[in-house]
DNA sequence: TTTATATATCGTTAAATCAGAATATATTAA
DNA sequence: TTAATATATTCTGATTTAACGATATATAAA
């Protein structure tokens, strides 16, 4: 019950369940996360956590960039369902729409401020 | 987004998804409901409403009761798809196995107190 | 009409959640 | 070693959530 109420909890969020989406396009560091979604970086990095705890992402560094991606599902079938649902879902929805507008244009080494 | 914010929030609460599970065996009314989990009736009927704001239960009023059940997926495709995998998740968790024990001897009639 | 009963709503309190700023940690570059 | 940078963690305040008791509403029974 506790790993079900954890992936639910962890999509309850708008930003969350942004980051999915985004994560489906392509792998991710909390910089270009932050950027995207205009929230500051702390914030966005303890959503990825949540996200991590519930196994629907996981992350590998590589330097000083830690990467985020969409988890391949093994871990968990509550995450491996809703990661299935929510390739298809919220698609038409103009908040994803944005998202899928921004995200080519940004790159990691591009991002100035902290 | 927000109709699927509510359905992932409306599955973020134990009572909530017991609520989900009991109600696949078959209609309840609330006294039956807050009987089995062991809350407040007004506890029952706030979390309830969540449920059918949700598009994840209904209810239908018989005389001085209200009868619940699931919703049959027609106003939520994701309402539709959870209640869908909630037919089969869970079922081995023990706080599950117990309300599928207690549930068969609960009749509605026989509920004393207020 | 009066009484009893099932449910919904309101009021209150405690706990959980989310936000950003500030700080700590870890790695790379100089 | 020192400086710069990406991320994680901590702290604090504001909002949301969940619980219960008390009250309001609606229906059935007397």
């Amino acid at each position: 019950m506790k790993a079900f109420i954890r992936v639910m909890k962890a999509l309850s969020d708008p930003n969350r369940v942004k980051m999915i989406k985004m994560l489906q396009s392509r792998p991710l560091c909390v910089c270009e996360i932050k950027t995207v979604l205009g929230i500051a970086q702390s914030t966005a990095s303890k959503h990825l956590k949540i996200l991590e705890d519930a196994e629907l992402v996981r992350s590998f560094k590589d330097g000083l960039w830690v990467n985020y991606s969409i988890s391949d599902g093994s871990g968990s079938p509550y995450s491996a369902s809703m990661i299935g649902n929510l390739k298809h879902w919220l698609d038409n929805e103009s908040e994803i729409r944005e998202l899928n507008q921004i995200l080519p244009g940004i790159d990691r080494h591009d991002i100035v401020g902290k």
